[in-house]
RNA sequence: GGAUGGGUAGUCUAGCCUGGUUAGGAUACCUGUCUUACACACAGGUGGUCGAGAGUUCGAAUCUCUCCCCAUCCA
């Protein structure tokens, strides 16, 4: 019989032409039915610029295998696929592009240009991941920043205010002078700089004795509250409980024990100002400082300057250093290096003053949260630390207020006369810095001018609804019913506590239960020499050529068989391309099977065959492990061995005899049926790591329909007593395989067709009728 | 400074929870081989003080302690 198949290796090229089959027949698709749901509450990627990151898209292709796995078994899979284009990334990337500053344009024609910016990007993005094979539901793909969901943010915060979950409240906050905004911790590079340590003179007001206090910030010492030392240096052990006398200010503070206070930096002793940096938030919150505000937002210090009021930081520093030198209130002056935190825009240094902004509770829901955390199932569960170590160490409730431009509006508008904040009804996607409030008078003193809210929301806002929205909360009752709470929540392990920890914030508060009853814990994607990848290190893999080159199967493979769950992956285009070798052994075994008829009812077994089914029953065994936890890289290495060091190395040798043999006896059809029910397994058990190759070899030797529509767990009926002799077998073939090499005739080593003098031992004496075959014994 | 994870042949990795086999495998390297699926293959081979030290034990890659190094996150 000719093989069904040709080619003698896989063609990535065959991966569209299957793709565009899976479209047409539409075999993913979600409706309301019998079965459970299974709701995956996908990741929305920010398209924050190309290229798009190597250990990205091998998470999709991932989240892929869970959305593939649960189908085969049974379940009604809802695979959506958003993207989160709400926030600051395109907002520099605009400005980068386009040259413009966002505060110096009109608000609508920036955000126009962002919203091209992030089409161009997505779309990129998009066919990537079509390209991976993705079984998502990309016809109804979301957005972020679309009217719905903004929408849906929008409502779900009126909701809490209604409830009294959002609050008002004056705290510290990074802010880029330069830019005029918050900035938050993750938008801050730091950077060595060279600065001066000024030693100043500051008297005790006990002793009269003067101590001494280094500093970067001299030009803060008007807002200096405290002294800091710590309560384990022996130097001013006898201070503590003392006060100390701001120099040029004469003001009073105390000297207070506090362990942040390193002896070996400066003198030693430091001076606690609002705010030099975050220790001084911290410090300022432990010993329930009274905060004293150093600096307005346009970066000039503030009245409490007194006589140096109404400066710029640098003109501050400059004349508070010079009136200390000419009252001979400098010790000395030392030149260091400053870790300092810029602002990675404008490389301004940051400041921290108090500012305005809405608070959304948190504290208050910390024990009921913690006690969920302890419930829901991780995978990997080590990874459930993370977030408990997060929940306990919470101090603050949410920032959710924002001075930027391209995000979900805060929905609030604000009387003209009574400045009272009046909210409007949930439902619609509102816009208060362009749009006329949807009501006439204020609810507090009927006045009927208004100003909107021009900030935004903080952007875990709009994503820590992400379940829903896509289980269209507030939307389809019917459908929320069916599909709320979602199966599972598959993200990279750096943001637990960001959109894991808010998106179970959000729910709880809005809907009492949780979204989702299995969290699943990615790695990220690292380098070659196992660094995290980064575009300011420029060692960023772009996935797209990558996928071109080699395929989508390929790619998706070496995903799982190099990311063991929940820890980092090496990323390195060699290791992808050994992993297109498997395919190729695998395809080749297709090729193979496909010159022989198909035999599906089981005859009467020979012992080889029996041997075979029973390795056959354990990997799938050990298959079904992994995928019960979501862990790819389990199936993938237990089907590449079994595959090629068992099935392909040992059993296909050991009956090639049978299968080529004329007529069709029963040791015949018994070995087409181990080959094929082998394979057959084999592809089914792989088929959601690599579904081209096994859909293309299923549809060519088994079945015309699709391989991902079947239920992935078959029984493979055997004795498992006998997969007792696989080592036995595997060594005596090796043995025989040597002693060909080493007996040389006619100065060449023995092929592996030669005969051979060698006897079966007594044990294997069952397989002996096969194995004489395979080693032409004699 | 704190938290988490990791350190196994040139490189990557399994095993560690639940001590006991010649510490598996991949890749690279070397040597052979067209063998009726596959040279993207096959067969064979070189290469390891399992981060360091101490302890528990008849026995430690595996358990305990101390230390060193790396990565990530937080401060």
């Amino acid at each position: 019989m000719e093989p069904k198949i040709q080619s003698t290796s896989w063609n990535p090229e065959i991966e569209k032409a299957i793709l565009k089959r899976w479209e047409e027949q539409d075999i993913y698709r979600f409706a309301i039915n019998g079965r459970p749901a299974f709701v995956i509450d996908t990741p929305p990627p920010y398209p924050s610029g190309r290229p798009w990151h190597i250990g990205a898209a091998a998470h999709y292709a991932q989240i892929d295998m869970i959305a593939r796995t649960a189908r085969m078994n049974g379940r009604n899979v809802l695979f959506p696929i958003g993207i989160d284009r709400n926030g600051l990334p395109v907002e520099i990337y605009t400005e980068k592009k386009h040259k413009v500053r966002m505060r110096q344009m009109d608000r609508e024609k920036f955000l126009e240009l962002c919203k091209v910016a992030l089409d161009d990007i997505e779309a990129e993005m998009i066919q990537i991941m079509k390209g991976m094979g993705l079984s998502a539901n990309f016809k109804e793909y979301y957005r972020t920043d679309s009217d719905d969901y903004r929408a849906l943010t929008q409502s779900t915060f009126i909701e809490l205010w209604k409830r009294g979950l959002v609050y008002l409240a004056n705290r510290p906050n990074n802010y880029c002078p330069d830019c005029g905004t918050t900035i938050a911790d993750a938008e801050i590079n730091y950077d060595e700089i060279p600065t001066k340590l000024v030693y100043m003179k500051f008297k005790i007001k006990e002793t009269d004795d003067d101590v001494i206090i280094a500093s970067t910030r001299p030009e803060l010492l008007f807002a200096c509250q405290a002294v800091i030392v710590n309560p384990e240096d022996d130097r001013y052990k006898g201070l503590q409980g003392s006060h100390a006398i701001i120099p040029l200010f004469n003001r009073e503070v105390q000297i207070r024990p506090h362990h942040s206070a390193k002896p070996e930096f400066g003198s030693g002793a430091v001076m606690v100002c609002s705010y030099g940096d975050q220790n001084d938030v911290q410090i300022f919150r432990e010993l329930g400082l009274k905060e004293i505000v150093a600096l307005n937002q346009n970066g000039f210090t503030t009245e409490a300057a007194g006589q140096y009021a109404g400066l710029r930081i640098n003109q501050a520093r400059t004349k508070v250093i010079e009136d200390l030198r000419n009252s001979g209130l400098i010790e000395r002056e030392e030149s260091i290096m400053h870790r300092t935190p810029l602002c990675e825009r404008s490389d301004t240094p940051i400041e921290i003053i108090p500012l305005h902004d809405y608070y959304i509770k948190q504290l208050d829901f910390v024990p009921q949260l913690r006690e969920l955390a302890e419930k829901l199932k991780f995978h990997p569960d080590i990874h459930r630390q993370i977030l408990l170590n997060w929940l306990d160490s919470i101090a603050i409730d949410w920032p959710v207020s924002r001075r930027r431009f391209y995000g979900t509006e805060i929905p609030i508008w604000y009387c003209n006369i009574c400045k009272a904040p009046n909210l409007p009804p949930p439902g619609k996607y509102y816009r208060p810095w362009k749009e006329r409030p949807p009501f006439a008078k204020c609810e507090k003193c009927g006045g009927s001018e208004f100003t909107g809210e021009d900030r935004t929301f903080d952007t875990w806002m709009d994503s820590s609804i992400s379940p829903l929205y896509v289980t269209k909360f507030g939307r389809d009752q019917q459908l929320f019913d069916y599909a709320y709470p979602a199966a599972v929540r598959p993200q990279a392990k750096d943001i637990i506590r960001t959109w894991l920890h808010y998106t179970m914030l959000r729910c709880v508060q809005l809907t009492d239960r949780m979204p989702w009853s299995e969290a699943w814990i990615m790695g990220y994607g690292v380098d070659e020499k196992g660094e995290k990848m980064s575009k300011s290190k420029g060692n960023v893999i772009d996935p797209f050529p990558v996928i071109q080159k080699y395929g989508a199967d390929t790619f998706r493979f070496w995903s799982a068989s190099e990311a063991n769950l929940g820890y980092d992956f090496r990323c390195s285009e060699q290791r992808i391309a050994g992993s297109q070798k498997f395919l190729s052994k695998l395809w080749n075994l297709g090729r193979f099977l496909s010159s022989f008829e198909v035999v599906e009812e089981m005859p009467e077994l020979e012992p080889s065959d029996k041997w075979l089914l029973a390795e056959l029953a354990r990997l799938v065994e050990e298959c079904k492990k992994g995928y019960d936890n979501y862990n790819f890289f389990i199936p993938a290495s237990a089907i590449r061995d079994f595959t090629w060091n068992l099935f392909a190395a040992h059993y296909v040798e050991m009956v090639k005899g049978r299968a080529y043999a004329a007529g069709n006896d029963a040791s015949k059809r018994s070995a087409l049926y181990t080959l094929h029910r082998c394979l057959s397994t084999i592809l089914l058990l792989i088929a959601p790591i690599t579904p081209f190759i096994a859909e293309e070899l299923w549809t060519k030797i088994y079945s015309s329909g699709s391989i991902h529509l079947q239920p992935m767990f078959r029984e493979v009926r055997a004795d498992a007593e006998i997969a007792k002799y696989t080592k036995q077998i595997t060594d005596f073939n090796s043995m025989v395989w040597n002693k060909k090499k080493e007996t040389i005739k006619d100065g060449k080593p023995l092929s592996l067709k030669d005969p051979i003098s060698v006897p079966v031992p007594a044990e294997l004496a069952q397989f002996a009728k096969d194995l004489k075959e395979m080693h032409n014994l004699v």
